[in-house]
DNA sequence: CTGAAAGCGCTAACAG
DNA sequence: CTGTTAGCGCTTTCAG
């Protein structure tokens, strides 16, 4: 590959010369500068990123660390990254942990700890400016790192030191617009399949669900609440359950369990969309793939890496950002047919 | 962070000491490396990627481009391409497309090749050594740069220039197995829905079919061959025809257009199973969500991603590639409920 | 307007 | 065994 020092010795000048034509600095005659750059496009130059980063002491470079690329949230949010990357003429390394095929869901936590200290090491040695953490699944995490080195944000997943800034989505609120979406189809007798009791998802989609009917003075009857494992399996027992109390909707708290839910209707005769509305949350390909066609909530997966990319070279950029900021981003609920039909009000 | 500078401050020796310890070069004495290690520690020293790479003239590193990352293919393949490249020392650049959001299914070859263009010149910059594109749907491309500069490597997608090795996986083959399944559960009118008529995996697909029929000694009624769209509502119509025509299997080329065969039978009373044994292709998830779960065959991705990067790798070492190699991966079959039940053969 | 020179952090001759 | 020196490709100051 052409260097500027070839550049330089085809057209009789320095390499200095050619360095500010180059970079449009300015103060050179149009005649070298025509002949610099016709010269510089003959030779097919690259101006060399590493030599430059190098010299300038900055790479204008982040990374990206993802716990499992390959986990359906993650390539969405990274989609979100590159673009605001992009658009911010900034550049990211990609780190990939692999953590679904290393440790299932169960990822142990000393190697985990391993695997992401050397996969900052890398990044670090490499001059990011700044590091964004991608969960594979929503949970708390442990500060990563000696992260005072360099900024961190962390997306998908959040972390039990106030000072890192996270991007996530606002569970609460898309459960209380599923679920008032519900209520608008003239539901008053609204189950909720919730994931385990210890995940924090489900507490605030319950939380979500309970304003809901609050707002609309619909008395809240706890027995509505039961818990699964998100499992498809689990949808189909616990609908049982709730319909044998009485439910005339459910919002399943993920869509793996409300195709469960379908599984049993399907079986049982009860047609989903007109005897029973079901809404579920993920916006997985299943839903579409159900019959009918399940409603649910999309996650903003796009927009949080985007966020959480102007949230970091906000911070490199030196603005100031609040100590434990959590940035959350609102869902949205799309409509399909297993809530479609609006039938009389409560 | 600290540089090799100074650690040799500290350590009182020179920089070149403090490098030969770092690089495990030896002819240095064990007191000096002891020191200048505990040093180092100390001062939570990480070598200058971007330096070394400079200084050594090679970076180990090759560029990964993919026309989308969130197409489904995708993330299962860069997964392999991660895995191959730490478990043999090289590192990897990510340049993500973003095709869908840009054009949708319909990429404008104009401004395609502008993206590609930029993305690789951003890679060259950056010294990497060699490049994998990563297609986001099968399909022939032109060579997508003055790709002699470097070497390049396909996969997911082929190039019209038989300099260009590709890494693909093996329509013909998985086809094959695929009717030989239908076979072995004792079916004999064999039905085929192929995506267009322009599609090679469907040409590929159909060979397979025809193939193992003849190895049965199956007549083979190109009656039984319709053309679809790869779409679920294509699936449902052209079943009808099939199955009107007497066929009691049916090999859909993707999973999308067996969903669609489900859909048909399931209003028509039609078991899928029993009365009509299905197979369809690329193992996507509505698989497993379809009531009775679909038998399918699943792409070898994290497989194509390793290796792509194994070919690439291996062009880097020196090693001989023929002209226009094209490596064939096999897919597998994954046979779940809908050929389940074994009956009597023909 | 142009060029010489220093230096980013690191490695590798080569000399001592 | 250790240090001096040159230089990777580039930018930037300073002198001319």
């Amino acid at each position: 590959m052409a260097t500027i020092r070839e550049i330089a010795e085809k057209a009789n000048v320095s390499i200095a010369t050619v360095s500010k034509v180059l970079n449009r600095k300015g103060g050179i005659s149009q005649e070298t500068v025509n002949n610099v750059m016709k010269i510089a496009r003959e030779l097919n130059y690259r101006p060399n990123f590493t030599a430059r980063s190098l010299k300038n002491g900055q790479s204008r470079t982040i990374g990206v660390i993802t716990e499992d690329l390959t986990v359906f949230n993650t390539p969405e949010i990274v989609d979100g990254i590159d673009a605001y990357c992009e658009n911010n003429g900034y550049h990211y390394i990609l780190g990939n942990l692999r953590f679904n095929k290393r440790f299932g869901n169960q990822p142990d936590p000393e190697e985990c700890a391993k695997l992401v200290h050397s996969q900052v090491d890398t990044m670090l040695s490499k001059q990011v400016n700044g590091i964004i953490y991608v969960g594979y699944h929503s949970r708390a995490i442990a500060p990563v790192y000696n992260y005072e080195e360099i900024p961190f944000v962390y997306t998908y997943c959040y972390s039990t030191d106030p000072n890192i800034p996270c991007v996530l989505y606002d569970d609460q609120k898309a459960a209380y617009e599923a679920t008032q979406l519900l209520i608008d189809r003239g539901h008053c007798d609204i189950g909720v399949i919730a994931g385990p009791t210890n995940s924090i998802h489900s507490a605030n989609r319950i939380l979500g669900y309970q304003e809901a009917l609050y707002a609309n003075k619909i008395p809240f009857n706890p027995k509505h609440i039961v818990y699964g494992n998100w499992e498809r399996d689990i949808g189909y027992e616990l609908s049982k359950e709730l319909i044998q109390s009485g439910v005339t909707a459910i919002f399943a708290h993920n869509d793996l369990m409300a195709a469960g839910v379908i599984d049993y209707c399907t079986e049982h005769k009860i047609q989903v969309g007109k005897d029973l509305a079901l809404i579920g949350f993920d916006n997985r390909e299943i839903g579409t793939a159900s019959r009918p066609k399940l409603s649910t909530v999309s996650l903003p997966l796009f927009d949080m890496g985007q966020t959480a990319t102007q949230v970091l070279l906000n911070i490199l950029a030196g603005k100031h950002i609040q100590r434990g900021q959590k940035v959350m981003l609102a869902c949205t609920i799309i409509e399909r047919e297993s809530t479609m039909p609006a039938s009389d009000s409560c």
